[in-house]
DNA sequence: GTCTATAGGATGATAGAC
DNA sequence: GTCTATCATCCTATAGAC
């Protein structure tokens, strides 16, 4: 889990794993060092140090300054975890099982990081979002993703779009809720209690009683 | 709504409405910029000139400097939901539409502050968490007082103690991240479908199949 | 593209008069 | 208790050599 590789260097495109470049190393240091302080809380020097850039490398590449690196750090965080998402949607043929595997990923990576890392667009968004709409517009934009993430899971496993859309808000936010209250309090049971309640919400697979997949 | 009133001047113990003393001024001013901008995001001077009081002030009543002011503008926060938490959930018979009214008094304090005003705890806790331990704990602390109103609640009113313990967890977390999304995506949705799915999630009041209040 | 140096301003905190 | 002045440090951002 959480695991993913790509073919190297591609060029022009996004990398993901190995030989990242300079660009991509200031990217990954912004968005975990803000995922863990926050915008106001993480330097510019001290994310070119974690990137193992020069003060200038990050001007070079963000002429913008901090705001559009900020705004870099929330997208990354966005793909990051849409990716997780589905991956562990599509593993599991029972979507409510499907949510609560993803509350039990996420307790793990609170844990194993001693509870730093949270989720990678609020702490970001947190704070900033009455000043810089550029990183609260970047936010909005992971949110709905990821519930549009949820939503079509819902409805391939023949919940009704109505329901499905509904219902998909309620995942994220409870999830977000949860992994906010597992960390601040140092404890993952809030994740754990999500996963079954958000299982009770989502109920059974319906594919006895519906085959359509609308 | 959200409003309270007490006798002024109660020497010793903590002022609510007129004639806040220096001290009172001081975390009134902390605990809404904190909570809008976050504990790194807001300077002590501007505290300082928002509460009409000097620097020297500030560090008279708190020598422990921003963190201690921090921790003490947690605290404000913590008493303050819990208010309206007990309050809303006084004045509803169905333990159900109770938490509905919280969720609608949420999204009006988020709408009428032009989506600035969100939880008064979790932007300061945020980003802070990993490295000063004190504000972590006052907002765990929150947290946990938050979750055991909403308990004694749905056990008031028939709900089985485990249950409502579980419960109780579950609303607070997605009572949390539902303000979290309307926040950020500056929209009350969120708030109002976490409202009908935790209502959902309670069901209906069981005063009728049990008088007992365990 | 990378690096160093630095400008210009804000920050948390302290000292001491009143 | 209140106020002003100030220190030392840190910050974002820029300039310009290489």
């Amino acid at each position: 889990m959480r695991t993913r590789t790509s073919a190297p260097g591609a060029p022009g495109t996004e990398e993901t794993d190995a030989l990242p470049g300079t660009r991509e190393r200031i990217v990954r240091a912004a968005s975990l060092l803000m995922q863990r302080q926050g915008y106001d809380g993480t330097g510019i020097k001290q994310i070119s140090q974690e990137a193992g850039a020069t003060l200038g490398s990050v001007y070079h590449f963000f002429p913008g300054g901090k705001q559009e690196l900020a705004v870099a750090a929330v997208h990354r965080g966005d793909e990051e975890f849409s990716a997780i998402l589905r991956e562990l949607l599509d593993a599991e043929p029972d979507p409510a099982k499907a949510v609560v595997a993803v509350t039990l990923d996420l307790a793990e990576g609170l844990r194993a990081s001693d509870w730093r890392d949270g989720c990678p667009v609020t702490a970001t968004a947190l704070g900033t979002s009455g000043r810089l709409p550029d990183i609260q517009r970047a936010a909005s934009t992971a949110f709905a993703r990821w519930q549009e993430i949820v939503e079509t899971r819902l409805r391939a496993s023949g919940m009704p779009g109505d329901e499905a859309a509904e219902l998909a808000v309620m995942v994220i936010c409870t999830l977000e809720g949860a992994e906010l209250a597992a960390q601040v309090s140092r404890d993952e049971r809030p994740l754990l209690i999500a996963g079954r309640q958000l299982a009770r919400l989502i109920g059974p697979a319906r594919t006895d009683r519906s085959a359509r997949t609308d």
